[in-house]
DNA sequence: CGGACCATGTAAGCGGTTACATGATTCT
DNA sequence: AGAATCATGTAACCGCTTACATGGTCCG
C-alpha cells in the first residue's frame, strides 16, 4: 500500500499525470521507491475512484490528451494519516544475506563475484544519494524547489532537513554494505589461502 | 524464488519435515528469512514434483503420519547454481526511508514515535543476531553443529566463517538503522525547537 | 481429559513483475 | 519520414500474506 502514499507524496507538490509521475519516481524517489508504468496508471485510476485524487482530462496536440491529477482534501487526509500511523515492521528477507551465510557451497569466483556485484550495487546508489545530496543543498532538485515554492517560509527549513537526513542515512547505509562486502572479499580469500605463508611477525 | 533455495539449504543439513523447516526457520533463519506454514508445505510438495526432493511418509504415533522430505542430486545441484549465479538486484522499496523524507507531513511525535519504533526494531534484531553470534562462538547452534558433523573437517572453518561472517554484517546494519533514527530524533527536536535556548557556549 | 504441541494444508486476495499493445506528438 | 518521447494501459503470472481449517500426539 505504499505506492499510494508515494504517489500522494509527490502529488502534494503539483498535479501531475501517469506520465509525470512515472518520470518523477526515476528522477526523484529513484532506489527509495520503484513502480513501474503498469502500476502507476491502474492506481491512480483506483486513487481517482477511491476519492484522493480527481483528474481532469487535459487536451494535448491536436487530437491527443492526457489526464492529470490532483490531490483532494481526503487525499491529503489520507497522507497526513498513513504520515502520523506507525509502520509495521515486515519479516526481513535479504537474499544477499541469506547467500553469504552458504558461502562455502559456492565456488571462490563465484562468491568473489557475488560480492564485487553487492559492491557494485551499493556504489551506484550511494553515488546517486549523493547527488541527491548535492542537489538539495544547491537548491537544483526541481521537484524540491517547486515544493517549497508552495510550502510556508516557516517550513522550508524542516522540508529540507528532512529529504537531507533521508539521503545522508541512505548513503551511509551503501556505504556500510560496502565495507561488509569488502571484508567479506578479504575473508575470501584468507579461507582459500591465497595469502603464501600468514606472517608469523 | 529463494524461498526455494533457503528449504534447500537448511534441508542440506538433514532430512526434515514441513513442521521441522517451518521451526527451523523460526530459530536459525529468522530476520534472515522468513515463511509461513502456508508458504512453505506447497513449495515443500512443488520442489517434489520438480524432483529437487525426495518425500517419505514417515509413521508418527498409532494413527499419525509426517512427510519427511530429503535433497536429491538434482536439488544439490541447484542449490549450487543458485549459489554460484549472481543475484540480482531488484530496486529498493523501503517505506522508513520514504516516510522519513516526507516527515514535515507528520505531527512531531508521530514522526518520534515512528524512529522510535525503528529502534526498537533493529535493537530487537540487533539483540537477536547478537545471539546467533554468540551460539556460533560457543558451538551452541544445534543447526550449525549437525551441520559441520557432516561436513569433512577442512571445511569446518569455511562454514562457521560465513555464518559469523553473516550475523556480523548483520549487527553492523541495525546499529547504523538504530544511529540513523536516533540522529532523526534529534533532528526533530532542532527543527521543533524543544530546546529552549541553543547555549551559546 | 485437557492443553501444548506436532503436522499439513486450502483459499482469497494483494502488490508487484514482465511482457505486450497501441497510438499521438514533437523534433530533426 | 523517422526517431525519440509522451501517453496509457491490459494480461498473465508469481511470491507472499492473512485467515481459516483439520486432526493427531504426548504429557501431566
Amino acid at each position: 500500500m505504499s505506492l499510494r502514499h508515494a504517489l500522494l507524496a509527490l502529488l502534494t507538490v503539483e498535479p501531475m499525470t501517469g506520465y509525470d509521475l512515472s518520470k518523477a519516481f526515476q528522477a526523484s524517489v529513484s532506489h527509495v521507491w520503484h513502480a513501474p508504468d503498469s502500476q502507476i496508471y491502474p492506481e491512480l485510476r483506483r486513487m481517482e475512484a477511491d476519492g484522493l485524487l480527481v483528474g481532469t482530462e487535459v487536451p494535448w496536440g491536436p487530437r491527443g490528451k492526457k489526464r492529470e491529477y490532483h490531490v483532494t482534501e481526503a487525499g491529503l487526509d489520507a497522507f497526513r494519516a498513513w504520515m502520523n500511523e506507525p509502520l509495521s515492521y515486515t519479516r526481513e528477507r535479504d537474499p544477499a544475506h541469506l547467500k553469504a551465510a552458504y558461502l562455502e557451497w559456492a565456488e571462490p569466483d563465484a562468491a568473489r563475484a557475488q560480492l564485487r556485484a553487492h559492491i557494485a550495487n551499493f556504489d551506484e546508489q550511494r553515488v546517486e544519494w549523493l547527488e541527491k545530496v548535492r542537489e538539495i543543498d544547491t537548491g537544483t532538485s526541481a521537484m524540491l524547489e517547486k515544493r517549497l515554492g508552495h510550502a510556508p517560509a516557516s517550513e522550508h527549513a524542516s522540508i529540507r532537513a528532512y529529504k537531507r537526513y533521508t539521503y545522508v542515512g541512505l548513503i551511509a547505509r551503501a556505504e556500510h554494505e560496502i565495507e561488509w562486502a569488502e571484508r567479506g572479499l578479504v575473508l575470501i580469500d584468507e579461507l582459500n589461502g591465497t595469502d603464501a605463508a600468514p606472517p608469523a611477525d
